[in-house]
DNA sequence: GAGTTAGTTTGAACAATGTTCAATATGAGT
DNA sequence: ACTCATATTGAACATTGTTCAAACTAACTC
């Protein structure tokens, strides 16, 4: 046994089927919802044993931490490409972008948010951590906008700003809830910002 | 086979069983969460079988739908309870009272607004229309401050600012998300109304 | 290349849990 | 007391997560 640094074929095989049944996984949970997701149809369709999913994920939890870690870091690149030019039109774009995100993934943003651990385990810590460094986006925009105020306002102003955007968002994407239109939710997300800026004293953009 | 108007001893034994089912289940949901409500668990606990849990719901997803229809209720009850005089005032009970009914009963909450249906089956109208209406009752303080706009726009403001409280308090007291404590999260909501009235060019009460 | 070995994969068996339904029990009417 | 409609039961079944002893396979050794 030397600890070779090349790929054997056999870490080549694990590595391709790891990322096989994470693939298959993330497409039943984006297209049927996490409810839908089964072990035997993942491993069906990922030309394996069940077996194979405990091997390599632990327990089924570990397939859907896995691919939410993934919805996570999908999401904070999307945001992070969003231009810093200009903090109003910084705070506009990272608002619109995760609507965009949303909207296109939205079982995957469900299964994020609302996937409850068996019994009282904890919720992986750099999960949690990468969703506040998402919502920590909104930090330094705020913080050109606001250049009197301390950090710590203006961290929990962030969290306050991304948790209420995250809000109508969802509900608002909730389909059985009367979803808002798409066209529809992105007006009343520019509008909710315009009005909240408006009230933290910062004029909109021309 | 005669329509009597008082009720039979069987009825009574039936709905004493229906209320002591949900009261059991709504217990299990609201100490360790829908995840651990179990068919068998409730069954034993109201001392009957499983099959007159499925009589009486049709099938588990009734009895957790029934939960959740007494939830909304019991939170429109409480909502419709904040004193109209001063809308600005309103506004801000009905946000501190839904922030205090979702402290006291985060697991129900999570239970109304995160539980998706077996299949592809629809979500019961009653329950959302019984959402709606509680989201609507911001429509008159924010007429009575907005007497100019049309009822359209407060409607969907209403909808908006409901959210938004929405997604401050669900995520803010999602342990799992770094929670907020009860007592910062309270400031945090006024002062998330507070900017936003202000940004609306409605002046916070003396 | 045959043998050895360590790690991998398998899938049948098990466990937990939702669901059904034929048999049984029960209350109401006569 | 008898009849009957209805409610109740719980064993059996269906689905799905989980385990693990046995079979397999790749890498290494000589």
């Amino acid at each position: 046994m030397n600890n070779v640094q090349y790929e054997s074929s056999r870490d080549h095989k694990k590595i391709r089927r790891r990322l096989q049944i994470l693939e298959i996984a993330r497409a039943i949970i984006a297209t049927k919802g996490l409810r839908s997701l089964k072990v035997r149809d993942v491993a069906e369709a990922a030309g394996c044993s069940v077996g194979s999913v405990y091997n390599e994920f632990g327990d089924f939890d570990g397939v859907i931490l896995t691919v939410n870690r993934e919805t996570v870091q999908a999401l904070t690149v999307r945001l992070a490409g969003v231009p810093a030019e200009d903090p109003v039109r910084q705070l506009y774009g990272l608002a619109a972008t995760y609507l965009e995100f949303f909207a296109e993934h939205a079982n995957l943003l469900r299964s994020l948010f609302e996937h409850r651990m068996e019994d009282d385990r904890p919720y992986p810590d750099d999960i949690l951590q990468m969703v506040m460094d998402a919502f920590a986006l909104m930090h330094p925009p705020l913080v050109r906008l606001l250049p009197e105020a301390d950090d710590v306002k203006i961290a929990l102003l962030s969290r306050t700003l991304f948790s209420a955007v995250h809000g109508i968002i969802s509900l608002g994407l909730e389909e059985r809830m009367v979803a808002v239109p798409p066209q529809l939710l992105r007006q009343q997300v520019d509008q909710f910002i315009d009005t909240h800026l408006a009230g933290l004293g910062i004029l909109p953009v021309q």
